[in-house]
Order: C-alpha cells, then structure tokens, then sequence
DNA sequence: GATGAATGAGCATTCATTCAT
DNA sequence: AATGAATGAATGCTCATTCAT
C-alpha cells in the first residue's frame, strides 16, 4: 500500500489506463486489462493505488494538473496580453489536442470522478482574463458581459476539445489542425491581432 | 388474442434507461436498475429489446431520428433562409438543449454505440446549407472554407452540447439559457440579420 | 389443458421436439424452439402436453410404444422362428435404424425421463424367445447361460443403436447399411440360417 | 510469491463434474452444483477452466487421453499378439468399464462437446491391427472386409459401454462382469485362443 | 515488496410456465 | 380454444480487491 515504490510503473499504469478508459470506457476496461500489456501482475496496482476509482482520478487529476501548471507558468513568462495569447494558442492548446486519450477521458469520465466545475471555472478565470487584458490593449470591445464572456469561452473550449476527440474516435473529417486554425482565425478578427500562423 | 404489446411500456423503459444512463453511465446501470423504478420485472426488458446494448442503441437512435425528423419538417415549413434559421435557433435548439439527458447520453455514450459520424455529418449538412443561403441571401461573407466551415458548426454544436451537460451535471454556473443567448448573438451579428429575442 | 384437440399438432410438435432434443439435446432445445419452425405459439403446447418434460417422455414412450407394437404384430404374424428372425432382421431393424433421431433421443435422454429398463427388458425376452426357438429348430447349440444370452443381445442392440447414432451424428465413416449388414451376418453365421440378401 | 495454482483443486472439480454430468446431465448441473461439495467458492472454477464448456472438455478429452495412453503404453509393452489381447480384455477393458461415470460421459455428451469420430477412429485402428495381427497368428480367417471389421469393432465397443452405462444407471440385471465374461467368450471363440479366465 | 490465486457479490440473459385477452 | 406477453428464478461468468506465500 505504499506510495513511491517505483514512479516509472505507477506512471505506466496511468499511462496505459488513460489510454483504455478512453478507448473502452472505464467500466469496460478491467484492472486486469490495464496491466496485461505492461506484462505486470495485477496485486501490483494496489501498490500504487488505493483503488480502480483512484486509477481515473489521479489520471485526470495530474494529468490536468500538469497541463495547467505548465500554462501557468507560460503565461507568467510571457510578457504581455498578446505573447499570452500566443502561448495559449501556438502551443498550449496545441499541446492538448494532441493528448486525444486525455481529452477522451476528461470529457467521457471526468465528470463522474472528478471535480470538473473547479478545473473549468480555474481555466474559464484565467483565459478570460487573458482575453480581458487583450482586449483593454488592443481597444476591442467585444460587448459580452461576463455571464456571455463564460459562456463563450466554455462552449469554445469544450467544442474544440469534443470536435478532436469524435475526429478521432467516430472518424469525423477533421483534424486537429482544423481546429486550431479555426480557433486562430476566430482570435485573430475577434481581437483584430496578428498572432503568427499556426 | 394474448396480451398486446404495450408501447407505453417500451418508451417508459427507453425513458428510464436514457436518465439512468446518463446520470450513472451505461455500464455502471444494471437492467434492474432501469426497472426498479417502473415497477416492472426484469425479464420483461427482453419481450422488448434485444440486450442491454439494444436499450441504449434504441434510445440514442430513435432520439436522434425524433429529433432530426422534426427539425426537417419544421426547416422545409419554413418559408426562406431567414425563417429557417428562426426555427433552428428559436425552437429547435432550446427543445434539443432541453433534453439534458439525451444529450448527455450522446455525449458520453453514443460514440460508442451508435454510428455518430453519420448523425453529425447529416446535421452538418443540413444546417451548413442553411446557412450558406442566408449568408448568399444577406450579402454576408464569411470567408470560411467548406472544412473551416465543418470546423466552425462541430465545435458549435458540440460545444454547446457540452456546455450544457456540464452546468446540469457538474454544476457549473451557467444554464441553457446563456448558452441559447451566447448563439443567437453569435448568429445574429455574423449573419447581421435581427431574428427577434429569445 | 384439455388433451385432444388437434392430433395433427400433437404430432408435429413430438416429431419436431425429437429432432431438436437429438440434434442440439434436450436441455439446449427451448420451448420455443421446438414451434418456432410450426409456425405455432408456445401457448399450444400446453394444449397438448403438460410440460417440456411431458413431452420428451411422449416422444420416446410413444414412439418405442409404435415400434415394440409393430413388432409383436408383425412377429405374431410370422409362422415360425426363421420368418420371425426375417420379419426382425430385415424389416424392423432397418425401420428402428432408419428413425435416427428417435433412436439418439433414447440413447442420450431415455434413461433419465422414461423408464429404460423396462423397455430393454421386455424386447430382450421377446427377441430371447425368438431366438431360443429358431436354436432349437435349427439344432444349434449357442452354449449361452441366460445371463450371457441377455447380454449378448443388450450388446448387440446397443451398439448398433450406438454405432448408427455416431456415425450420423460424429460422422463416422459407417452407414446403417454396413450395420445390418454386420448385424445380418452374425445371425446366419449363429444359426446357420439363410434369411436371404439385404 | 502468491499462492500456486493447485493441480489437487483442477482435478477434484473435474472428477466431480464428471459425476454430476454423467448423473445428471451436462446441461442440467450448474457451475455451483459441481462446486457444491467441494466446498469451493464458484469463481475459483474460472481459475481453472474457461468455461463450463471447457470443463467437460477437458473431462472427456483427459479422460480419453489418460486410458488411452495407458492402453499404448500396455500394448507396445506385450510382447504378441496374444498378450496384447490378454492386456485388452483382461485389463484394460476393466478399467474402462469401471469408469462408469466417464463412460456415461462420452456416450451421452461426448458427441456435442469433443471430437469423438477422431478418438474412435484411432482406437478402432488400433484394435483392429491388434485382432488383424492375431487372427494371422493364429490362422484363423473371420472373412470380414475393413469395412466390416470397423463396423464389428464399433458395435461391440459401444455396445460394451452403453450396457455397462445402461445397467448401472437404469438399473439393468447385467453388470460389468457380464460384458467382460461376453467379450471374454467372444473373443477366445474367434479367435481359438485362451487368455485364461477372468 | 511482489505475486496471482481466491473470493463472492453482481450482472445480463434465458426460459418454462401462466394467464389476461 | 388460442395467443403471446408477463414473470422471476436460475445460470454462467466477471472482476475489484484481498491476502497467503
């Protein structure tokens, strides 16, 4: 039951979990499952974890906590509203597109075994006042009040995220880089700013 | 001359599942726990579906097709472009966000029981036409390429979807409402066209 | 409840209900198996028949009950041993083999839904008697105790049954032909008897 | 490390299995019945076997494989013919007819769960060539083509077992000594051979 | 600590029989 | 009498978790 035997198998764990909890679903995939391919026993995962539920939780919990640390700081970097921006748009989201699993089980299980309202509100809080400083500098008056401004952001952000993960799974036309030249452009004529091309 | 088979009972099961699925998750609801509640056996699941999987299947297709057969009807009553898309945002989409539950089951479990792509790829179409001839009708241009245009309507509708999904299931501080109001604001400045309030 | 409505179907459904309970076994074959191909509703069973097991113990002791009486017909019929032992060996036999699917019913279901012993019993003295008296007509000395007698015959019997069986079911490469030929030859060589070709 | 699968346990529900199958029916007998008296908890059944298919499976074909085996093994140890028959009927005949339960097996479910054709026609081989051998020793010719010679083999081998099963289970007045002292006469008849009492 | 057999509650599904129509 | 929906006990099998080794 102890914690830190060895983080690389505990990593491995969430890693392969991540992957089929989004695959499968989680209740399709058993403990069994996740630890056939990494050629592990499967007394092994109570080692690490406490249970099942522990598995998805701590794969969404750090795996978006890692995610978010590293926006964090990015933007702290940045020196102003519009290199922000350009970290959220050329490499942040980027980052997470391309994380399908993780996007996969943030959206298909996330909400029954994680705290979703806190990250998003987090998230919604931060952009938003990203987009807020941007559209003070820029002289943009983007008339949304602040419920508008959420709801924008949520239905953006959840769309993009939702769009990549059925591309992906359902086989849908598009890309991952449809996406993010969608959102680009959206950016772009909305804070009348030149962010670079993808 | 025996016992006819009731529809009444059958929908009863289809609405009992689609809340349970969507609230619980569909591997995580037993068969007994769809007929706990409509006080009926178990066995009698079976004179009206095929399996479990069947349930979802049926509700999530026969959704779908209520849905997308009254949007048609509604859209070919409707006199022009402008009219239509009245229709779409004025009472097609505040019916479909309305339906927490089937959305949620879309959402979270469609993909992996029904075929989604055809869904959305059909809807796309439809609504993509739509508004091509408003645009063509209000002398707007979008200046979006067919796939930016996919991009743009997926991330929309799904976003959407989701947004709702999550204040309903996760409690974020948004409703239906401000999602309803964010998409018409959005339609009515992108088309400059005044489709009344909401 | 009442017994005698239709023969017609009573008949149908015991000849069906043999084919199945041979084919696929008894416990494998439901209810609704056996009237699935009568185009006739569960419900009539029970017109007929008290339960699945009343009528798997009506296939077998009705059907051995037409068979058994054919044969004391047609052996009271015969004038002496040797006609008897043709009547046995060229018409009945042949007729016994041709019913496969009776014939893997009692084999594999006779013995726990109808009394077997008897049934083997009764045709072992009456086949006995034949043969004593053909014996003793021919002037041959078989040197048999009764015991050895009885079971010569159980042995033969059986493993003709048997051998017809397997060979339909397991595909042995055996027909009923090369069994009564066998069969056929044993007894002209035992009791030094021309009973004629196949 | 953790405990290791024990051979005692695979063994014990096979042989109950066998018992219950034999008695009652493969269909008829439930997982729980076969661990019933053994007082072990129904998944350790799944550590074992794969299925309730695999475990009559593996009943008939182990069972098989054993007696077989032992049946070769005894063989090619006799040093001729003769004593190669003497090991047949007056030792490994017993044996198998003592197997009531796993005769009872084969003949009544074998057909559906295993292929029986293979075993038989490997053992009808090897008998064959064994009486073959002998009759030429002996200079006797039974003027039987191949075709009767498999026919006469299989008779009396499933006769043999179908009334050993036969009179255990439905209570016929023969028993096991019957059929051995049968076969017994039979084969020193033929054969003009004496392999000495039982 | 590492392992994987043991455990037994839980589940989807079947089916003989009944009985409302 | 005829029908086939209703019923619910029974069944094979899974699987998260524990714990003997």
């Amino acid at each position: 039951m102890a914690r830190e035997r060895d983080e690389g198998k505990r990593k491995a764990i969430l890693s392969e979990a991540t992957r089929l909890f989004a695959e499968k679903g989680f209740h399709a995939t058993s403990v069994a499952d996740v630890v056939a391919r990494l050629d592990m026993p499967v007394g092994s995962v109570y080692t690490y974890f406490k249970s099942k539920d522990d598995i998805i939780r701590s794969a969404i919990d750090e795996g978006w906590d890692d995610f978010y640390d590293a926006l964090l700081a990015a933007c702290a970097a940045a020196p102003g509203p519009v290199a922000k921006l350009e970290v959220l748009v050329g490499s942040f989201l980027p980052d997470l597109l391309e994380k399908t699993d993780f996007v996969a089980l943030i959206l298909s299980e996330g909400l029954r075994f994680t705290d979703l309202r806190d990250k998003v509100e987090r998230l919604a809080e931060l952009i938003g006042s990203i987009l807020r400083d941007l559209a003070r500098e820029r002289g943009v008056n983007l008339n949304l009040s602040p419920r508008q401004y959420q709801t924008a952001l949520s239905v953006f952000f959840l769309g993009m995220l939702d769009t990549v993960r059925l591309s992906k799974l359902a086989g849908l036309a598009l890309t991952e880089r449809d996406v993010l030249s969608f959102i680009h452009s959206m950016v772009q004529n909305a804070f009348k700013v030149d962010i670079g091309n993808l």
